[in-house]
DNA sequence: TCTGTATACTTGCATATACAAATATGATTA
DNA sequence: TAATCATATTTGTATATGCAAGTATACAGA
């Protein structure tokens, strides 16, 4: 159903959700050969890009909590894709061989992901886009 | 911190799953005073509207699947504002009496949280920025 | 130096959501 | 009519995420 059938659709709850859940979809299709979920391979690819970065640091990035990062590079751990150490209270995020090798599939992904949003809605329509959004994002 | 200051806000990916994130938080402010979510505060908008509705279509207006349309009215079946009936396998959602006599509060937190998002982005602004968001949902 | 406060991270818990499989019913066709 | 296919809903399971509380460390002032 087009969204524009429903008369929840002129609220900016809906239309946020549903286009949320519509492009979380096709990021999961763009990175699903790297056997990772969006979340996680934007994280792997912030850790490759700043070794050492701090989780908290890493979550003003993503825009995500301290606590979803925490859980996101457990499972990193567990893939042996990332390391943590602790230095007193810090704690520092790195790539492991593993994840570094990497690299390469995930810049991939990346752009494929973006050429698949682009090729849809046109480069120019979904920059400007993406930056009204992060206006809106900002203000609220 | 800005989600101009961020190398991934480029991407509609984060763009729009921190926007969505923002707009939630508005919303559970906004709908507070039912002591509802977001999505059952607006389930029970729809029901209220169109008593008997059918859950499948109910997550066509409402952009859910199915099986979320059923764990949202199993909880507000337990509230008591909601009773679903069975005729063969199809299934029909009316409001109680206790879920009518929260028409008007649910209505009131509608406008709230439309006055409260229009206050800060602009009423032009906002209601363009909805079209666009459901112009993209929909070609994706 | 000790004490209180601030910071960084993690953990326990709760929530919303989807997918896939299960179930039940209905419709169609051989 | 029996068998097959389609539809509507529910259930089991998994995921991502956040908040609040807990823990550990650092820092600042008496």
């Amino acid at each position: 159903m087009k969204s524009c059938d429903s008369t929840y659709n002129k609220c900016l709850y809906f239309s946020s959700q549903a286009l949320a859940r519509k492009v979380e979809k096709l990021a999961i299709e763009s990175w699903k050969p790297t056997g990772l979920s969006p979340s996680h391979a934007y994280l792997m690819l912030l850790v490759l890009r700043e070794p050492g970065i701090q989780p908290t640091l890493a979550g003003e990035q993503l825009q995500l909590t301290p606590s979803t990062i925490t859980r996101l590079v457990e499972k990193l751990e567990e893939k042996k894709l990332l390391i943590r150490t602790n230095e007193g209270k810090l704690t520092n995020i790195y790539p492991t061989p593993k994840g570094k090798a990497m690299q390469e599939l995930l810049n991939s992904c990346l752009k494929n992901f973006y050429e698949s949003y682009s090729a849809i809605l046109g480069k120019e329509n979904s920059s400007r886009m993406v930056a009204d959004m992060n206006t809106l994002t900002d203000k609220l």
